[in-house]
RNA sequence: UGGGGGAUCGUCUAGUGGUAGGACUGCGGACUUUGGAUCCGCAUACCCAGGUUCGAAUCCUGGUCCCCCAGCCA
């Protein structure tokens, strides 16, 4: 069992808990904030919170963290739910916001200033900045902190009835000047904005902030385990400071965790907001991108990238996991479950010279070797067929077990050919044509079947061919660490130009026709793809999730190279 | 220079005083009507220096390096 899966040790924190009865059942929480889309690193929070829940019998809450009306909209919301459902999760009836907990905050709040512990504060921004110290010296008071309770708590009432522009007061908890956490140099609590919320409306003019808001509303749902990642672990006393000073229900433990960092592309907001802003990418579901909308248009499964989230683990250190270890998870998927088909995504004319012109004959493809229930499916075979550009050397480099002048293939499911001509454009000189022979014996399942010969290639039926787009998708950045970036540069330097490759005029066998998008399949012996959005009937674009594990392009490599 | 965290193969991750293990990647081989899949093998790691101990990745001491924090963002 040991060494199976990887370490996690929140999921240590909450077995203890059970163990020892501190708690008798879970309840965590994924916060998003409503102001943009999830990508891969919310993943694993999400499958770490709901997945805890899961495997404990608890529960997990999925709670909308808008206290920020100026970013928030309900288009980001609904995206949000449906890319959680889609990666797999379920949070029932337990859907939550911090908005529908604003009146309750404002309770607390006057309970703070009641106590002595808040107080409302009329510097301005730039002042408060200049107040609070560095991080090597100690801030000094305001001079608005030692305002009366009574003269705070009808501010404060007066700031929730719009009598105020934004910016003239905030409320601040009374806490440390001196402290050597800046976080906990008074920090703020409400500001003035008199924006509208996107589900409260106006009915608001007074917006708690993120540090406020937070433990509270984890005490209100009862939280037990209130995950993050590893920037607020400095937040962690100003957290427990609000639980421990408002008469609150409970008080929920804060646990830390490191984000996730995958090679070759960027997870911040700010970067993603970039690229889809300045038109880098398509959009917010552009399959290069790592959000949940670009993965699954991508083809990656949620089944992969919950087995990867798992595979990955959950700790303190922060690192970055290499985008090698994704494909691993998604092509394990997609090899177990896509059935096989045959395309052509370079097309090179080939006239087999001793068929007879008109016959058709269907040859038996296995629709997965892996999966010999998938049944399979006929494939029409014909005197012309298209095979890929690359299967054919005119001069062919060592080891290369493919077609060449006077060489041996045999098509896959069909017959051993054999290359007798070349056929060139007479200006360009570039390889039109092969004229080849086929050997009638030696069909799938005929009498010399069993002849050996090097390679395998794929191909398909001139005549009977489906016309296709083909989309290949590379590394987003060139770079492991996108954000590693020559002095005074932008880390657009590290873009790979050539992450996306239309290809068309592909050729696809015609069992391909009523394909629906967002359907997955193998191409035989190229990678595993999937049927776009944009195709529409009669048109079909493919993108490429991950190609297959080429080891002739590693031998060809060695070989340029050596 | 204040505070908070973190250091195990190239990458991710086990180990909690007793042979440093797994996965990915890489390299080699077997098999193969996908140069896929599968199978087998090889390579590579305890940040450093002292100490305690029969024995240290693990305990102690002292260093080094990396990450985060000075929003009325989250």
């Amino acid at each position: 069992m040991k060494g199976m899966t990887a370490g996690n040790f929140i999921r240590e924190i909450v077995e203890s808990d059970l163990r020892s009865g501190k708690h008798r059942r879970i309840v965590t929480r994924f916060p998003p904030e409503p102001n943009g889309y999830l990508h891969i690193g919310h993943a694993k929070s999400i499958c770490l919170n709901f997945g805890l829940a899961l495997e404990h019998g608890g529960v997990c809450h999925l709670r909308f963290d808008d206290t920020n009306p100026s970013t928030e909209s309900v288009e980001y919301a609904e995206a949000i739910q449906a890319d959680v459902r889609w990666l797999g999760f379920d949070w029932g009836d337990r859907m939550f916001y911090a908005s529908g907990y604003f009146e309750q905050l404002y309770e607390y709040a006057v309970e703070l200033i009641t106590k002595g512990k808040a107080y409302v504060d009329s510097l301005s921004a730039e002042e408060i900045r200049q107040y609070r110290g560095t991080l090597t010296e100690p801030g000094k008071n305001s001079p608005y902190r030692n305002r009366s309770v009574e003269e705070s708590r009808d501010l404060f009432a007066r700031m929730r009835a719009g009598e105020f522009k934004d910016g003239a007061h905030v409320l601040r908890a009374k806490i440390d000047m001196a402290s050597p956490n800046v976080n906990m140099r008074d920090p703020t609590m409400y500001r003035i904005r008199h924006v509208a919320h996107y589900r409260t409306g106006d009915q608001w003019c007074i917006y708690p902030t993120y540090d406020y808001a937070h433990p509270i509303s984890d005490a209100i749902e009862g939280i037990t385990h209130s995950l993050c990642t590893l920037e607020f672990e400095d937040h962690r006393p100003l957290y427990d400071w609000f639980l421990d000073n408002v008469s609150v229900p409970s008080h929920p433990q804060q646990i830390e965790f490191a984000r996730l960092n995958l090679s070759h592309t960027v997870m911040s907001k700010r970067r993603l907001l970039e690229l889809v802003g300045k038109g880098n990418v398509n959009g917010w579901d552009d399959p290069r991108l790592p959000t949940l909308k670009g993965l699954r248009r991508r083809g990656y499964t949620p089944e992969a990238i919950r087995a990867f989230c798992e595979h990955i683990g959950v700790q303190k250190r922060d690192g970055m996991v290499e985008m090698a270890l994704l494909e691993h998870f998604i092509r394990e998927d997609l090899n177990k479950l896509s059935p096989r088909v045959m395309a052509v995504l370079r097309p090179l004319r080939v006239v087999l010279e001793n068929y007879p012109e008109g016959r058709v004959e269907e040859v038996d493809a296995v629709n997965n070797p892996e999966d010999p229930g998938m049944g399979k499916r006929k494939v029409p075979f014909s005197r012309v067929l298209y095979i890929e550009r690359d299967d054919f050397r005119e001069a062919p480099p060592k080891k290369f077990f493919r077609l060449a002048p006077g060489q041996e293939v045999r098509l896959r499911y069909a017959y051993i050919i054999k290359c007798v001509g070349v056929v060139k454009d007479d200006r360009t000189g570039e390889v039109v044509e092969l004229r080849c022979t086929y050997d009638p014996e030696t069909r799938t399942g005929g009498p010399q079947a069993g002849r050996k010969v090097k390679g395998t290639i794929h191909w398909v039926s001139a005549s009977h061919a489906l016309d296709a787009e083909v989309r290949l998708y590379d590394h987003l950045f060139v770079k492991a660490d996108a954000g590693d970036i020559p002095e005074g540069q932008d880390y657009t330097v590290n873009l790979n130009p050539n992450s996306l490759e239309r290809l068309t005029g592909c050729k696809m066998e015609p069992s391909l026709a009523g394909a629906q998008p967002g359907s997955r399949y193998q191409f035989e012996r190229q990678g595993y793809f999937c049927l776009d959005s944009d195709s529409a009937l009669g048109k079909l674009v493919f993108n490429r999730t991950v190609a297959l594990r080429d080891s002739w392009a590693k031998i060809e490599k060695a070989q340029q190279d050596g």
